[in-house]
DNA sequence: GATATTTTATTAGCCAGCTAATCAAAGCAT
DNA sequence: ATGCTTTGATTAGCTGGCTAATAAAATATC
């Protein structure tokens, strides 16, 4: 098998390519690629806090935590008080940072039109069931 | 359709993931994900200019020039004239540079592995079949 | 030949991930 | 109550990508 053709090496060069394209978009509407899966588990749970973002995304809080900047700054997203906690904070939508949902939601379906967009439905809907299965022991 | 579904939402985190976990390995041999693609380049064309690595990698040359520091600064290669261009140089694989390249494509071999545990053949075969087909035209 | 344009490499600086180290709060132990 | 360990957030600094801006060489044009 030349490496070319292992899982891996598609695997990596398809999943630079696809950030570079959801990159490029969200440049567009004033955001970044991280901070758009942020506000997907804040759309999903209001005022998590940034553990709970880590968990839930996979990365780490150091990541949280540098992204949440951007956030902050866009007045998208504010810190408030956790009640059993002091070392925690939870991250709130702000109202813009819930407007903008409808708008991100959007785009988000205008790039996996665009990622996808030379596949089949039954090719996409196989890529839904495998993409899962790689990694299992990793994830 | 659930955000949380879309091939690219499914797609971005297979591949956050499985970038971390070259990440991994790779530092277990001293090396960096980045600089294991240059090698694989190198190793099917020796004596390449950072703009040849550029387009065959499809990163910026910003990317290479960077990416090539490590590699120099490890003796993996070297930098040598390019005869009808004073602009370039040939990246050049030093014999330790060619004396790693069974141990990294064994250790790639073991990442494949690895990420496609949780796979049959069939579905193997079938990501080898789709992932090239993503993102057509941005590729 | 002189000038303008393109190409190659390089640098600075950005965001997305990471690790490692720190610090404060919380929990648990004795 | 004291002290140890764990947990959550933060900071510094790294690589992997990127863009934008330079500088130098090559090329094209006049």
């Amino acid at each position: 098998m030349e490496i070319e053709n292992t899982v891996s090496y598609l695997l990596a060069k398809a999943g630079t390519a696809h950030r570079k394209l959801i990159e490029e978009r969200a440049r567009d509407i004033g955001l970044h690629g991280g901070q758009i899966f942020v506000l997907f588990e804040l759309w999903k749970t209001d005022g998590l806090r940034q553990i709970d973002l880590s968990s839930r995304l996979s990365i780490t809080p150091a990541t949280v935590n540098k992204t949440l900047g951007g956030l902050l700054d866009k007045d998208l997203v504010v810190r408030e008080k956790f009640e059993n906690d002091a070392r925690s904070t939870r991250i709130c939508l702000t109202q813009k940072g819930r407007d903008v949902r409808e708008f991100v939601e959007s785009l988000w379906a205008d790039i996996d039109l665009q990622a996808t967009g030379g596949l089949t439905e039954a090719e996409e809907g196989m890529l839904r069931l495998l993409l899962p299965k790689l990694m299992i022991e990793v994830l």
